[in-house]
DNA sequence: GACCGTTTTAAACGGTTGTTTGAAACTCGG
DNA sequence: CCGAGTTTCAAACAACCGTTTAAAACGGTC
């Protein structure tokens, strides 16, 4: 059984117009799953709800890709790796662009982050939770990232991590690093929470571009990963920390610090 | 059934002392699910994993908090009720210490991110899945939330976006609203996924430490909200907007674009 | 039309979930 | 010491989970 299930996998990237039913239904379910753990996550999501959505049969997740982790880590690749794709294609033009001189950072971030935030192809609908998958996908844990795209995210990640080191050389390894991540979040937040966006405004943005989007990100993340090294670890002021030291005291004492 | 609970939650305020064994359950229920939400998030525990390592009756969770919900509504309030309350004691003390004047972005950010960031009060472990736990609340669906907690949450999200305005006055409300929501995310992602952190740096960053994290955190969150307007939301370049399109149907023509 | 490989289907599998039940075990004032 | 009130407990509840099974339906070829 599982024999057939490879074989038809590799049918698909070789043979595809001979099943054409087949086609329907294994794409049928890939679009309802991605809808549905775009909405809700993927451990919210049970296989009834997604074969329900997408008008097929229980069994048919499982005849087609083998088990629900299989079906999860083909959603993920087919939303992630164009993505992560997309990435490195521009960021080579930017490099190639600039020739011997080092990337801009505005040029890397734009890199990093059109591909995901600005308009992608399909109905508005789609778009829309084509994004919050993809950020879904990222709030996984990694360890049960599948193993092919372990090595494209560290692969993207490692592209930019020495575009930026080109670019800032006066930074640290350890900042860029930091500093990455911190964007990655800043990225991450956006897509999943843009809901939490209004309601923190209390309605006042009601409605988010993708291209005011793209600038505000571009506008925070560039002056976050220009700003001057950080100097002192350690140090901190006496008198904020003292302030501090008795606030978790007082804390502590109403709580009962579990 | 439901009037008993209720008699035994207000009696909690007031005559703790009475009922001494059955706050001893009740807290070693909270504690083991603290542990339990913040390793593994609120959706993938199941009540029988928390009264297993809690060593009660799975009945009790029933008994003593009415619900699974209530019981996530509990511990939220008792990891995040604190951090908002230490969050808006500093914002007053850096207030009251600045005068008439307005506070500086690096001392409100401060505000914001020390009482989750630096240490708390605790040995190492429990500080660990303090942060992480105080994380994961902020990940889940703000519907969800508990009313209360809510209230509290516009409160101090109130406060802090005064603050910036006094301290921004260049900045649009909209800009200061788009930023705080970077900011959060940036935190956010900073304590929920510190493995993260450790894998991109390919170990090169190892052990992350609340003072470093925490200079790290206000150096690239006070440049990015410090940052200049952006500019321009609607036009792109001609030219890397148009290399983009091409990208973008090239990918469609190479994964079938759903 | 019979055959074969592929796909779909209804039904059942064993297991886990949150919650409920009713009877024990316990605490404590009268 | 008894009875009222509170807390624990084992057991069962219905509902849902991911997966498996075996038979039915299908499409194309000889």
């Amino acid at each position: 059984m599982s024999e057939t299930r490879e074989l038809i996998t590799e049918a698909t990237s070789s043979t595809a117009a001979t099943s054409s039913t087949h086609q329907e239904t294994r794409d049928r379910i890939l679009d309802a799953a991605e809808s549905l753990f775009a909405e809700d996550g993927f451990q919210a999501v049970s296989l009834r709800q997604i074969t329900g959505a997408a008008g097929v049969n229980v069994a048919a997740v499982n005849y087609h890709f083998g088990s629900r982790e299989a079906l999860i880590a083909e959603v993920m690749g087919r939303v992630l790796e164009p993505i992560n794709r997309e990435r490195i294609r521009l960021l080579d033009a930017a490099e190639a662009e600039a020739g011997e001189a080092p990337v801009a950072v505005e040029k890397i971030f734009e890199a990093a982050f059109r591909p995901v935030v600005v308009e992608m192809p399909g109905s508005h609908e789609e778009k829309h939770r084509f994004l919050r998958l993809a950020g879904q996908c990222l709030n996984e844990r990694s360890e049960q990232f599948p193993e092919t795209m372990q090595r494209v995210f560290r692969e993207v990640t490692d592209r930019f991590i020495s575009a930026f080191q080109r670019s800032l050389p006066h930074l640290s390894e350890a900042d860029i690093y930091w500093r990455m991540h911190f964007a990655i979040g800043t990225l991450l937040y956006t897509i999943t929470q843009d809901q939490q966006l209004v309601v923190i405004s209390k309605g006042k943005i009601k409605a988010i571009h993708p291209d005011e989007t793209m600038a505000q990100l571009l506008a925070f993340s560039v002056a976050g990963m220009k700003a001057p090294a950080p100097t002192v670890y350690q140090s901190q002021k006496a008198g904020s920390s003292k302030v501090l030291a008795i606030g978790l005291l007082a804390l502590v004492g109403l709580f009962g610090a579990s």
